[in-house]
DNA sequence: AGATTTTGATAACAGTCGCTATCATTGCAT
DNA sequence: ATGCAATGATAGCGACTGTTATCAAAATCT
């Protein structure tokens, strides 16, 4: 056939992600991205097409890798769905950077800064919001079931403030550097929708 | 003494704070401000110094006017201070744009876009988010003095949720179209902290 | 009225952006 | 070994970025 490629695509994909995760889209050029892939431009755009391209294969990968990891690894569906819901919202908040600096989420990074909706990129964050949404509802309707929910809080009123919880973390994350703060928020939140245990 | 400037540098930053929170800070270019402005680059360069400083005032402006004006309107420190926080928040993801989409906050948005903490726009930025964080925790404690806080729910669980509500909306208003849902998501939020009447 | 001083406009600077045409290099199949 | 096909590397495209030097226009003060 012909020569095999130096990296496969999913070698690439993973440090794309995590160079987009860590500076976010519009302050990744091609060139950083040629520089820390060790791929010249033209294989990129070979094969991704082009950066909105590789942004969303990247996107779709951190969906994959690290939405779906802390997902199954906290939201498991067995155990007290109050602490994996804890568990989960601190994860997110947890220190990534050598420096100590947060890198917060690639989904509410690029769904900010990369504002126009319709484009390919809307359609793949909106599927990691989706696969967040659904696995904290899955907690909430098992928390319902145990009696774990405080009073007069229902599944719904119990995600959409844990949803809105994650994704404020998310937002505080760019600009905190340490996760102290925003771990004692979070366990102030998911405080507040569960039922105290006297 | 010398020839009037054509716009006052109030106007300028009027105009510059709009543009910069429908479109953003990096989507917003200096030849963008020129044609919104109608006053040319070395004006604005003589004025504001840089980029940075333009849209820092404008940041400064936009927590006189906007933010400033939602608490003093909303969070009033007077009435039902459970009503007030739901006022503040579903003001926040009202539609803004002729074409319906929603801004979000210029907070928000520039302090994930423009992510290098120290600079002065970061300095400005969380000068901004304190002034919300204050009002969101006067009418919290409010609500504790009139027993209209969940049981088990003190100020800060309920401060901390509310800012945390209000970051996730202003995150997600960036890429919905309809306020309705977001408004939704706002009232299950302030109802889990907030004691049911019944 | 004339001098002064700040304004606005034209043009351009160097740098970076996303992207691509071109070409030599490489490895597999025959 | 030879031809094929996909690779990586060099170089460059036009457009755009933030920024600034230069100069004409205009309004206030003496």
């Amino acid at each position: 056939m012909a020569r095999p490629a130096k990296f496969s695509d999913d070698e690439l994909l993973d440090r794309a992600m995590m160079l987009l995760w860590q500076r976010g889209w519009a302050a990744t050029s091609i060139r950083d991205l040629e520089a820390s892939l060790d791929v010249k431009a033209p294989s990129i755009y070979r094969r991704f097409g082009s950066k909105d391209g590789l942004a969303a294969a990247a996107i779709e990968r951190y969906i994959d890798r690290i939405v779906w990891g802390r997902v199954s690894k906290y939201l498991t569906g067995a155990d007290d769905p109050i602490a994996n819901i804890e568990g989960f919202l601190c994860s997110a908040v947890s220190a990534h950077g050598d420096d100590g600096r947060l890198w917060g989420c690639l989904l509410t990074t690029c769904s900010i800064e990369h504002g126009t909706p319709g484009c390919e990129l809307a359609a793949a964050i909106a599927r990691g919001f989706a696969v967040i949404e659904s696995g904290l509802r899955r907690e909430a309707e098992r928390a319902a079931e145990l009696g774990r929910l405080a009073d007069g809080v229902d599944v719904d009123d119990a995600t959409a403030t844990m949803v809105l919880a994650m994704q404020g973390l998310m937002a505080m994350s760019r600009r905190r550097s340490s996760s102290a703060d925003l771990i004692t928020r979070a366990r102030s939140s998911v405080s507040v929708v569960s039922r105290r245990v006297v």
